[in-house]
DNA sequence: ATGCAATTGCAAATTGTTTGCAATTGAAGG
DNA sequence: CCTTCAATTGCAAACAATTTGCAATTGCAT
Protein backbone atom coordinates (compact mmCIF):
# COMPACT_ATOMS: atom_id res chain seq x y z
CA UNK A 1 0.00 0.00 0.00
CA UNK A 2 2.55 2.97 -1.19
CA UNK A 3 2.73 5.00 -4.11
CA UNK A 4 6.00 4.61 -6.15
CA UNK A 5 7.51 7.84 -7.42
CA UNK A 6 10.18 6.94 -10.14
CA UNK A 7 12.85 9.57 -9.30
CA UNK A 8 14.91 8.71 -12.38
CA UNK A 9 17.54 6.78 -10.65
CA UNK A 10 21.06 8.60 -11.02
CA UNK A 11 23.05 5.80 -12.94
CA UNK A 12 26.03 7.48 -13.37
CA UNK A 13 26.92 8.46 -10.25
CA UNK A 14 25.84 4.66 -8.99
CA UNK A 15 28.81 3.24 -11.96
CA UNK A 16 31.55 5.76 -10.76
CA UNK A 17 30.58 4.83 -7.33
CA UNK A 18 30.79 1.26 -8.08
CA UNK A 19 34.48 2.30 -9.82
CA UNK A 20 33.31 1.57 -13.41
CA UNK A 21 33.96 4.06 -16.55
CA UNK A 22 30.80 5.83 -18.14
CA UNK A 23 31.32 4.69 -22.15
CA UNK A 24 29.08 6.24 -24.68
CA UNK A 25 27.45 2.70 -24.71
CA UNK A 26 26.44 2.88 -20.86
CA UNK A 27 25.37 6.07 -21.30
CA UNK A 28 23.06 5.02 -23.73
CA UNK A 29 21.89 2.06 -22.01
CA UNK A 30 21.35 3.70 -19.02
CA UNK A 31 19.37 6.52 -20.66
CA UNK A 32 17.23 4.21 -22.00
CA UNK A 33 16.63 2.12 -18.95
CA UNK A 34 15.66 5.33 -16.87
CA UNK A 35 12.80 6.29 -19.50
CA UNK A 36 11.51 3.25 -19.79
CA UNK A 37 7.91 2.48 -18.24
CA UNK A 38 7.87 -1.04 -18.94
CA UNK A 39 10.19 -4.11 -18.16
CA UNK A 40 12.42 -4.75 -21.41
CA UNK A 41 14.41 -7.61 -22.34
CA UNK A 42 17.53 -6.90 -23.72
CA UNK A 43 16.71 -7.70 -26.95
CA UNK A 44 14.21 -5.02 -26.45
CA UNK A 45 17.27 -2.42 -24.59
CA UNK A 46 19.49 -3.12 -27.47
CA UNK A 47 16.93 -2.16 -30.27
CA UNK A 48 16.38 0.90 -28.64
CA UNK A 49 19.44 1.90 -27.93
CA UNK A 50 20.79 0.90 -31.77
CA UNK A 51 18.30 3.70 -32.96
CA UNK A 52 20.30 6.45 -31.07
CA UNK A 53 23.58 4.62 -31.74
CA UNK A 54 23.77 2.23 -34.44
CA UNK A 55 27.18 0.92 -33.43
CA UNK A 56 26.05 -0.88 -29.61
CA UNK A 57 25.77 -4.64 -29.91
CA UNK A 58 24.51 -6.90 -27.80
CA UNK A 59 27.24 -8.60 -26.01
CA UNK A 60 27.52 -5.04 -24.67
CA UNK A 61 23.41 -4.48 -23.59
CA UNK A 62 24.07 -7.68 -21.76
CA UNK A 63 27.31 -6.72 -19.97
CA UNK A 64 25.82 -3.91 -18.75
CA UNK A 65 22.86 -5.15 -17.32
CA UNK A 66 25.04 -7.51 -15.88
CA UNK A 67 27.25 -5.04 -14.07
CA UNK A 68 23.92 -3.07 -12.80
CA UNK A 69 22.92 -6.22 -11.55
CA UNK A 70 25.55 -6.25 -9.74
CA UNK A 71 25.71 -3.07 -7.97
CA UNK A 72 22.36 -3.74 -7.09
CA UNK A 73 21.00 -0.45 -9.92
CA UNK A 74 18.42 -3.12 -11.93
CA UNK A 75 16.48 -6.04 -10.96
CA UNK A 76 16.50 -9.03 -13.85
CA UNK A 77 12.83 -10.81 -14.02
CA UNK A 78 12.81 -13.81 -15.25
CA UNK A 79 9.12 -14.47 -16.08
CA UNK A 80 8.09 -17.58 -17.66
CA UNK A 81 8.80 -18.76 -20.94
CA UNK A 82 10.76 -15.67 -22.40
CA UNK A 83 14.12 -14.01 -22.32
CA UNK A 84 14.85 -11.92 -18.97
CA UNK A 85 12.94 -8.83 -18.54
CA UNK A 86 14.84 -5.48 -16.73
CA UNK A 87 13.74 -3.14 -13.96
CA UNK A 88 15.74 -0.19 -12.63
CA UNK A 89 15.81 -0.69 -8.67
CA UNK A 90 14.50 2.34 -7.43
CA UNK A 91 11.54 2.04 -5.76
CA UNK A 92 10.33 -0.39 -3.23
CA UNK A 93 10.02 -3.49 -2.93
CA UNK A 94 7.15 -4.99 -5.22
CA UNK A 95 5.88 -8.44 -6.90
CA UNK A 96 4.63 -8.68 -10.66
CA UNK A 97 1.20 -9.49 -12.05
CA UNK A 98 1.87 -11.06 -16.06
CA UNK A 99 -0.92 -10.55 -18.25
CA UNK A 100 -0.44 -13.76 -20.16
CA UNK A 101 -1.89 -12.20 -23.15
CA UNK A 102 -0.10 -9.18 -23.87
CA UNK A 103 3.36 -9.73 -21.47
CA UNK A 104 2.39 -6.91 -19.50
CA UNK A 105 3.85 -6.41 -16.44
CA UNK A 106 1.80 -4.67 -13.34
CA UNK A 107 2.94 -4.72 -10.23
CA UNK A 108 1.91 -4.76 -6.75
CA UNK A 109 3.01 -4.99 -3.07
CA UNK A 110 1.18 -7.17 0.05
CA UNK A 111 3.44 -6.69 3.33
CA UNK A 112 0.63 -9.08 4.26
CA UNK A 113 2.50 -11.89 2.09
CA UNK A 114 5.52 -10.78 2.92
CA UNK A 115 5.11 -11.56 6.83
CA UNK A 116 3.71 -14.38 5.94
CA UNK A 117 6.04 -15.97 3.85
CA UNK A 118 8.51 -15.03 6.51
CA UNK A 119 6.64 -17.07 9.11
CA UNK A 120 6.77 -19.87 6.80
CA UNK A 121 10.70 -19.72 6.34
CA UNK A 122 11.85 -19.28 9.79
CA UNK A 123 8.75 -22.35 10.94
CA UNK A 124 10.59 -24.31 8.26
CA UNK A 125 14.21 -23.30 9.81
CA UNK A 126 15.24 -20.70 6.97
CA UNK A 127 15.87 -17.44 6.58
CA UNK A 128 14.58 -15.82 3.16
CA UNK A 129 17.33 -14.74 1.01
CA UNK A 130 14.93 -13.24 -1.75
CA UNK A 131 11.67 -14.25 -3.52
CA UNK A 132 9.90 -14.82 -6.58
CA UNK A 133 6.24 -14.53 -6.42
CA UNK A 134 4.71 -13.83 -9.69
CA UNK A 135 0.97 -13.72 -10.32
CA UNK A 136 0.35 -15.42 -14.13
CA UNK A 137 -3.64 -13.96 -15.32
CA UNK A 138 -6.01 -12.74 -17.37
CA UNK A 139 -7.82 -9.85 -17.56
CA UNK A 140 -11.06 -10.13 -16.53
CA UNK A 141 -13.74 -10.25 -18.80
CA UNK A 142 -16.00 -7.13 -17.83
CA UNK A 143 -19.48 -7.59 -19.19
CA UNK B 1 2.04 -25.64 5.68
CA UNK B 2 1.50 -29.33 5.33
CA UNK B 3 3.06 -33.09 5.06
CA UNK B 4 2.10 -34.68 1.82
CA UNK B 5 1.93 -38.26 1.12
CA UNK B 6 3.20 -39.22 -2.51
CA UNK B 7 0.82 -42.14 -3.67
CA UNK B 8 2.77 -43.02 -7.10
CA UNK B 9 0.72 -41.73 -9.64
CA UNK B 10 -0.49 -44.18 -12.22
CA UNK B 11 1.23 -42.58 -15.24
CA UNK B 12 0.30 -46.10 -17.57
CA UNK B 13 -3.20 -45.13 -17.15
CA UNK B 14 -3.00 -41.58 -17.77
CA UNK B 15 -1.13 -41.44 -20.69
CA UNK B 16 -3.37 -44.44 -22.24
CA UNK B 17 -6.34 -42.61 -21.35
CA UNK B 18 -4.70 -39.53 -23.02
CA UNK B 19 -4.46 -41.96 -26.33
CA UNK B 20 -0.58 -42.41 -25.98
CA UNK B 21 1.45 -45.29 -26.52
CA UNK B 22 3.62 -47.06 -23.72
CA UNK B 23 6.70 -47.59 -24.50
CA UNK B 24 9.87 -48.92 -23.19
CA UNK B 25 11.74 -45.90 -22.64
CA UNK B 26 8.50 -44.20 -21.38
CA UNK B 27 7.91 -46.66 -19.53
CA UNK B 28 11.14 -46.24 -18.04
CA UNK B 29 11.02 -42.63 -17.31
CA UNK B 30 7.40 -42.75 -15.62
CA UNK B 31 9.34 -45.62 -13.51
CA UNK B 32 11.86 -42.80 -12.30
CA UNK B 33 9.32 -40.36 -11.31
CA UNK B 34 6.67 -42.46 -9.05
CA UNK B 35 10.00 -43.20 -7.22
CA UNK B 36 11.80 -39.63 -7.80
CA UNK B 37 11.45 -38.33 -3.97
CA UNK B 38 13.31 -35.39 -5.34
CA UNK B 39 13.00 -32.39 -8.15
CA UNK B 40 15.12 -33.93 -10.56
CA UNK B 41 15.82 -32.34 -13.70
CA UNK B 42 15.93 -33.29 -17.32
CA UNK B 43 19.63 -34.26 -17.17
CA UNK B 44 19.15 -36.27 -13.98
CA UNK B 45 15.98 -38.36 -15.42
CA UNK B 46 18.16 -38.82 -18.56
CA UNK B 47 21.41 -40.26 -15.97
CA UNK B 48 18.98 -42.47 -14.39
CA UNK B 49 17.44 -43.81 -17.02
CA UNK B 50 20.24 -44.43 -18.70
CA UNK B 51 21.26 -46.69 -15.84
CA UNK B 52 18.42 -49.32 -16.95
CA UNK B 53 18.69 -48.46 -20.46
CA UNK B 54 21.44 -47.65 -22.45
CA UNK B 55 20.10 -46.43 -25.79
CA UNK B 56 17.58 -44.09 -24.18
CA UNK B 57 18.51 -40.79 -25.65
CA UNK B 58 17.87 -37.36 -23.82
CA UNK B 59 15.59 -36.11 -27.00
CA UNK B 60 13.02 -38.35 -25.59
CA UNK B 61 13.94 -37.55 -21.98
CA UNK B 62 12.63 -33.81 -22.99
CA UNK B 63 9.82 -34.79 -25.42
CA UNK B 64 8.26 -37.18 -22.71
CA UNK B 65 8.54 -34.00 -20.15
CA UNK B 66 6.73 -32.36 -22.46
CA UNK B 67 4.01 -35.12 -22.77
CA UNK B 68 3.66 -35.39 -18.69
CA UNK B 69 3.32 -31.86 -18.75
CA UNK B 70 0.68 -31.48 -21.30
CA UNK B 71 -1.81 -33.97 -19.66
CA UNK B 72 -1.16 -32.25 -16.35
CA UNK B 73 0.57 -35.40 -14.97
CA UNK B 74 4.06 -33.45 -13.44
CA UNK B 75 4.56 -29.87 -13.06
CA UNK B 76 7.57 -28.25 -14.64
CA UNK B 77 9.60 -25.80 -12.17
CA UNK B 78 11.83 -23.22 -13.52
CA UNK B 79 13.98 -22.52 -10.48
CA UNK B 80 16.47 -19.63 -10.65
CA UNK B 81 19.93 -20.18 -12.11
CA UNK B 82 19.17 -23.67 -13.61
CA UNK B 83 17.25 -25.83 -15.91
CA UNK B 84 13.80 -26.80 -15.46
CA UNK B 85 12.98 -29.54 -12.52
CA UNK B 86 10.40 -31.76 -12.14
CA UNK B 87 7.44 -33.29 -10.16
CA UNK B 88 4.87 -35.53 -10.16
CA UNK B 89 1.82 -33.83 -10.44
CA UNK B 90 -0.27 -35.88 -7.70
CA UNK B 91 -0.63 -34.47 -3.75
CA UNK B 92 -2.14 -31.02 -2.96
CA UNK B 93 -0.99 -27.31 -4.21
CA UNK B 94 1.90 -26.54 -2.98
CA UNK B 95 5.07 -23.61 -3.40
CA UNK B 96 8.48 -23.91 -2.39
CA UNK B 97 11.60 -22.88 -0.72
CA UNK B 98 14.81 -23.44 -2.26
CA UNK B 99 18.10 -24.20 -0.18
CA UNK B 100 20.37 -21.93 -2.20
CA UNK B 101 23.23 -23.49 -0.92
CA UNK B 102 22.19 -27.60 -1.36
CA UNK B 103 19.17 -26.76 -3.85
CA UNK B 104 16.79 -28.81 -1.83
CA UNK B 105 13.64 -28.56 -2.49
CA UNK B 106 10.88 -27.61 0.40
CA UNK B 107 7.13 -27.96 -0.15
CA UNK B 108 4.96 -25.54 1.86
CA UNK B 109 1.28 -24.38 1.65
CA UNK B 110 -0.16 -21.42 2.46
CA UNK B 111 -4.27 -21.43 2.10
CA UNK B 112 -3.52 -17.89 3.04
CA UNK B 113 -1.23 -16.75 0.72
CA UNK B 114 -3.20 -17.97 -2.00
CA UNK B 115 -5.88 -15.87 -0.80
CA UNK B 116 -4.51 -12.40 -0.69
CA UNK B 117 -3.19 -13.36 -4.43
CA UNK B 118 -6.49 -13.66 -5.16
CA UNK B 119 -7.64 -10.53 -3.84
CA UNK B 120 -4.77 -9.03 -4.80
CA UNK B 121 -5.16 -9.75 -8.81
CA UNK B 122 -9.24 -9.58 -8.17
CA UNK B 123 -8.30 -5.89 -7.53
CA UNK B 124 -6.77 -4.95 -10.46
CA UNK B 125 -9.06 -7.00 -12.85
CA UNK B 126 -7.34 -10.30 -13.15
CA UNK B 127 -8.02 -13.69 -12.54
CA UNK B 128 -4.88 -15.59 -12.06
CA UNK B 129 -4.13 -18.51 -14.65
CA UNK B 130 -1.35 -19.79 -12.31
CA UNK B 131 1.52 -18.36 -9.92
CA UNK B 132 4.50 -18.80 -9.07
CA UNK B 133 5.99 -18.26 -5.36
CA UNK B 134 9.21 -19.34 -4.30
CA UNK B 135 11.37 -18.65 -1.59
CA UNK B 136 15.21 -18.91 -1.62
CA UNK B 137 16.99 -19.09 1.36
CA UNK B 138 19.29 -20.58 3.74
CA UNK B 139 19.43 -23.06 6.50
CA UNK B 140 18.84 -20.95 9.48
CA UNK B 141 22.32 -22.01 12.01
CA UNK B 142 20.73 -22.86 15.37
CA UNK B 143 23.43 -21.64 18.12
C1' DA C 1 0.82 -61.85 -38.10
C1' DT C 2 0.33 -57.19 -40.69
C1' DG C 3 0.36 -52.35 -41.44
C1' DC C 4 0.87 -47.88 -40.35
C1' DA C 5 1.00 -44.00 -37.53
C1' DA C 6 3.34 -42.94 -33.26
C1' DT C 7 7.72 -42.84 -31.30
C1' DT C 8 12.61 -43.08 -31.13
C1' DG C 9 17.68 -41.83 -31.51
C1' DC C 10 20.74 -38.91 -33.55
C1' DA C 11 22.42 -34.83 -35.24
C1' DA C 12 21.60 -30.40 -36.30
C1' DA C 13 18.95 -26.16 -35.23
C1' DT C 14 17.20 -22.60 -31.85
C1' DT C 15 17.17 -19.37 -28.15
C1' DG C 16 19.12 -16.65 -24.67
C1' DT C 17 23.32 -15.46 -22.87
C1' DT C 18 28.36 -15.44 -22.15
C1' DT C 19 33.16 -15.14 -23.54
C1' DG C 20 37.92 -14.65 -26.02
C1' DC C 21 40.33 -11.45 -28.38
C1' DA C 22 42.18 -7.65 -30.77
C1' DA C 23 41.01 -2.87 -31.34
C1' DT C 24 39.28 1.29 -29.07
C1' DT C 25 38.63 4.64 -25.47
C1' DG C 26 37.83 6.84 -20.79
C1' DA C 27 40.08 9.20 -17.38
C1' DA C 28 44.15 9.93 -14.31
C1' DG C 29 48.56 12.25 -14.33
C1' DG C 30 51.88 14.86 -16.10
C1' DC D 1 46.24 19.14 -23.80
C1' DC D 2 48.86 14.81 -24.42
C1' DT D 3 50.24 10.36 -22.86
C1' DT D 4 49.37 6.06 -21.03
C1' DC D 5 47.14 1.86 -19.93
C1' DA D 6 43.67 -0.80 -18.03
C1' DA D 7 38.74 -0.91 -18.79
C1' DT D 8 35.53 -1.49 -22.31
C1' DT D 9 33.85 -2.54 -26.81
C1' DG D 10 32.25 -5.14 -31.08
C1' DC D 11 32.43 -9.26 -33.29
C1' DA D 12 32.38 -13.94 -33.78
C1' DA D 13 32.46 -18.05 -31.68
C1' DA D 14 31.19 -20.78 -27.53
C1' DC D 15 27.66 -22.21 -24.35
C1' DA D 16 23.63 -24.34 -21.99
C1' DA D 17 19.05 -25.83 -22.18
C1' DT D 18 15.78 -27.35 -25.08
C1' DT D 19 13.56 -28.39 -29.51
C1' DT D 20 13.21 -30.34 -34.09
C1' DG D 21 13.82 -32.88 -38.83
C1' DC D 22 14.33 -37.19 -40.43
C1' DA D 23 14.90 -41.91 -41.36
C1' DA D 24 14.54 -46.13 -38.78
C1' DT D 25 11.90 -48.59 -35.32
C1' DT D 26 7.98 -50.21 -32.75
C1' DG D 27 3.42 -50.26 -30.30
C1' DC D 28 -0.94 -51.84 -31.01
C1' DA D 29 -5.42 -52.15 -33.44
C1' DT D 30 -6.79 -55.16 -36.68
Amino acid sequence: MNEMANPAPDYETALREAGMRITRPRRIILAILSEAGDHPDAMEIFRRAVEIDRGISLSTVYRTMKLLEGIGAIHRHAFEGGPSRFEPAAGDHHDHLIDIDTGDVIEFQSDRIEELQQEIARALGYDIVHHRLELYGRRRRRK
